[in-house]
DNA sequence: GTACCTGCAAAGCTTTTGCAACTGG
DNA sequence: CCAGTTGCAAAAGCTTTGCAGGTAC
């Protein structure tokens, strides 16, 4: 993790990965934010890229979208369900209510996507975890 | 990707990775479950494990939980909202519709945790992609 | 018998990190 | 000046894959 401690410069590698980033409407991974950059800055190097992503979402200026990557977690149960993600240990619980059918409908009625299926992750602290903050 | 028109075995790794998965309801990573195998199976490799939790997804038996996975994307938006996403060219748009508050707070009804946010992905095909299916 | 599967090891891909040099404030 | 940053290269972490031998059916 890293220290949010710490007081920000703004280097013209930090300001063309944001207005590179401003740009689009793709949402890039950070190799193709690297390609992108290095049209201006041809010697940046990819840890910086990933380095400064890191720090400009720490200063809320981007987000990381991190819905399906590739470290996955397997479930014994094949039924479509909600879960419920610790934050503080990991762990992840089933949630205890049933799939919004209605949130496909909704989708459907404002976008020219095919609906196929939804994905719906909360984030919070266990019960557990809870017990053991100061 | 794996192919789907294959005749699949009931072979004992296979057995074994499913009985132990369904054992448990702590959604574990493909490590944890080799682990678990092992004491069972100490001859198993990791590669087995994760092919057989690849054809026990195709199978339907089990399902693999994608949410914050280590691929991430990036968003020059800093905004909540929520992501469309292209099964077929992987694309990501913007959902054309406002956050649910009211999903928060029908869970914290539901569950002990303290729920700090949710993430919503669609999952689907974009225009683009529809248009060129056969 | 043979298509499918396995163990092993190597490779692949994304991300992180140590280090010495550099730079914004 | 000096804490924060950079480029480079190596390392790390998870997952996939090539191969030769084994196995379910």
């Amino acid at each position: 993790m890293h220290n949010n401690k710490q007081n920000h410069r703004t280097t013209q590698q930090r300001k063309v990965i944001l207005e590179e980033l401003k740009k689009v409407k793709s949402h890039p991974a950070a190799d193709e934010i690297y390609r992108m950059v290095r049209k201006r800055l041809p010697r940046i190097s990819l840890g910086t890229v990933y380095r400064n992503l890191e720090v400009l979402s720490e200063l809320k200026e981007i987000q990381q979208i991190e819905l399906a990557g590739s470290l996955k977690r397997f479930d014994g149960n094949p039924e479509n369900h909600y879960h419920l993600r610790c934050i503080i240990c990991g762990r992840i619980d089933d949630a205890p209510f049933e799939l919004e059918n209605n949130l496909e409908k909704q989708m459907r009625t404002f976008t020219d996507y095919t609906i196929i299926s939804h994905k719906l992750e909360f984030i919070g602290i266990c019960p557990e975890c809870s017990s053991k903050l100061p």
